[in-house]
DNA sequence: ACCCCTGTTCGGCG
DNA sequence: CCGCCGAACAGGGG
């Protein structure tokens, strides 16, 4: 479910908890979601410590804990951040609870396809931005898109952009949306697009992140009726502009749902 | 029962 | 090195 507008509505999930201390680490320690990381270091050092503030890039989120203590989460397909009052008690999936004196902070994820790092240290984790700029920053311009389109040169457009080192936090709707708008043919090769089908690959991708990031960031809202997301995954899901139906083939081993009339 | 899945990674193949 | 494909991860929903 998460792209980078849903994994910013997570990320704020856990603000009723911000300034406060944690007074107990509750995980499921075996679930392969920790891999890489010393759980009971983390339970330790976690335990006493005063959620501070988060930060979101693309699909990954950190958060951070006083005495230099570094959570980072990816939700993966199914993963969730909420929070619940005091006295919550984890649920089969609530694979990893922060308890605090009013609230619990929640990590759920049915299918464990997500990751939960630690890191203790002064300053940030290695890991953490280690590859592509924000798309809503300066450094995603018109150079860094081309030069990615270049290198992936052979790789079709839909491929190019699910790859989270160059447009970080687009995901199979998001990119839908961006081509279906762009007017782009999901297969086209990336090295064969022309300057114009570039220009508007990059205004479009730049539109549907930051109009994601607005609507659905804040609540949850629900993109506008005439955005792609409300028919590719109907059976019989057409273009918004005009009703032509929808063409769905497998790219890059993801759905991919285009207009035959709008996309050339 | 069966098929699908808004993610990522890995091995095999060409 | 590039890229494609399928599998794997593990479970819920239609």
């Amino acid at each position: 479910m998460p792209e980078l507008a849903e994994v910013e509505f997570y990320r704020r999930q856990w603000d009723p908890g911000l300034g406060q201390k944690i007074v107990r680490a509750q995980l499921h320690a075996r679930k392969r979601i920790f891999r890489g990381s010393n759980t009971r270091t983390l339970v330790r050092e976690l335990t006493g410590s005063r959620y501070l503030r988060s930060f979101a890039w693309g699909k990954q989120m950190l958060f951070e804990f006083s005495g230099g203590n570094w959570i980072g989460i990816h939700l993966g397909m199914t993963g969730k951040l909420r929070t619940e009052p005091a006295g919550f008690r984890p649920e089969k999936h609530d694979h990893f609870v922060l308890q605090q004196t009013r609230h619990a902070l929640v990590f759920r994820d049915a299918r464990l396809f997500g990751r939960v790092r630690f890191h203790h240290g002064k300053a940030a984790p290695p890991w953490w931005r280690s590859g592509a700029p924000d798309i809503s920053s300066d450094f995603f311009d018109r150079a860094f898109l081309n030069a990615f389109l270049d290198r992936h040169a052979r790789a079709p457009i839909k491929t190019v952009i699910l790859m989270q080192n160059g447009f970080a936090g687009i995901g199979n709707w998001m990119a839908d949306e961006i081509l279906w708008r762009a007017k782009i043919v999901p297969l086209t090769a990336a090295g064969a697009l022309t300057a114009a089908q570039r220009t508007r690959l990059f205004r479009e991708t730049q539109f549907v992140a930051s109009e994601s990031l607005r609507i659905i960031g804040p609540d949850f809202g629900d993109p506008p009726r005439n955005w792609l997301i409300h028919q590719k995954w109907k059976r019989d899901g057409v273009c918004p502009r005009h009703r032509t139906p929808l063409k769905k083939a497998m790219i890059g081993g993801r759905t991919t749902a285009w207009c035959p009339k709008c996309q050339t």
